[in-house]
DNA sequence: GAATATTTTTGAACTCGTTCAAAAATTCTC
DNA sequence: GAGAATTTTTGAACGAGTTCAAAAATATTC
């Protein structure tokens, strides 16, 4: 699962000093949220010293990105078999977008210091960066799937683009959930429900031939903004 | 200018040590950065004692809310004759943009860390919060002059969505450029000029009556979610 | 203008993230 | 299996944001 980074585990009790020191962590961060969750909690709770959380996780930010790595893989497996059957492009976006939410949703507290750390450029966890870059392009895999799997054609020239349009949607709806206080998140699912509507009908608006010179100057607007994304994130 | 907020500051010599820690803050925030800049150090150049500097600022995040406001009236300033003068929207949307950045510019490393509380839901300098509220009213109606100043007629409907719409696209700009490494800020000046553009063709397309069914059900969605923010900020 | 109330200022103390040199445990080499 | 090399673990110490009770300065009341 949670690949060991750095060459600092080379031992099996190293692997298993790691992981408890992680699990102690995600179970404190679910319980009582990240900020009052302090490294020397995390370490006495998982059996260490203060120092040796350190040698395994150099900052406590560093401890998010384990926790961004594991909602991921559990959201493609909910995904599955709903991307098996349907075949409905809203049908399938709807679905993939709850999972989501229903993933992610027992770290709804600690999912805004995440957020927080995320926005900070130069942090590793920003949603842009190299360090992010396998989850990331993962996911955008994810919404290419959806959209491919479907009955839905659109242009090529959009469908370049439209993955990762998509995976900024996604970006977008989660932002909202982080700010989202309703009771059971039901103002996110309202908005899921209408947004994904638009969408769909805006990518049918899109792929209309009418649309083909405002559709290439925003795909090419939103090739740019891409590329220049990498490059920023050094 | 800035308003002493809280019932801190009951007389002169108050108003007088406030402003002198807030710009001993600003000064050294622009020379070596926010994180570089410590507390301490602020009150040593303010000629005050530590525990001073938090009788007038809650907390050093307490400080970037000043700069926020100071950067707005700067804005504000440099924007005047254009929109006296200036009647095409296009034009007015690039004028005001541009003189956003540049007003933000001298602080383009101290905003990483800006953005990175504000994207925090418990943050008072989350853009939504109740205690951004003066500045985004101000800042959205800004938004609001401008189309209203301009030469192009715009549907009802979407007049009452637009100020805001534009106010969310402003702050996308910002957040790239705050990733903006490159030289002169050359990439967010570019995406200023073909985004407006597309802007601008957007709104036309809206304002078609033919595009009225879609334009009604993103502007429901968009008025929602309006509430709905102002809601979860409490 | 003395007594009282209010506002401002102080600095020591606390917390928590982080670092690091040294100790302990483990693995490798022969 | 002894000794060396490597990996893991420890805990004390440091830095910086923050708190707070008490002192000092200032304003108000009579």
């Amino acid at each position: 699962m949670t690949k060991a980074r750095s060459g600092l585990v080379k031992t099996d009790k190293g692997q298993q000093t790691r992981a408890s020191i992680l699990e102690a962590a995600l179970e404190m961060f679910r319980e009582q949220g990240y900020e009052q969750t302090t490294m020397r909690a995390i370490a006495d709770r998982a059996g260490v010293a203060l120092g040796n959380a350190y040698y395994y996780f150099h900052s406590k930010e560093h401890l998010i990105q384990a926790f961004y790595g594991r909602t991921h893989e559990e959201h493609l497996k909910s995904c599955d078999s709903l991307l098996a059957e349907e075949t409905d492009l809203k049908a399938r976006l709807l679905g993939v977008m709850r999972a989501k939410i229903a993933t992610v949703e027992p770290y709804h507290q600690f999912a805004g210091k995440l957020f927080k750390t995320a926005a900070d450029p130069r942090s590793p966890l920003n949603p842009f960066s190299d360090e992010s870059d396998p989850v990331r392009q993962e996911s955008i895999a994810l919404f290419e799937a959806i959209v491919t799997g479907s009955t839905t054609r659109v242009p090529k020239d959009l469908m370049t683009e439209l993955p990762y349009m998509l995976w900024l949607y996604h970006m977008g709806i989660i932002l909202f959930w982080i700010h989202d206080s309703s009771p059971l998140r039901v103002r996110t699912h309202r908005l899921i429900d209408r947004s994904i509507d638009i969408l769909v009908k805006l990518i049918g608006l899109a792929s209309n031939p009418f649309m083909r010179p405002l559709r290439k100057s925003a795909l090419r607007l939103m090739s740019e903004l891409r590329q220049d994304a990498a490059v920023m994130a050094n």
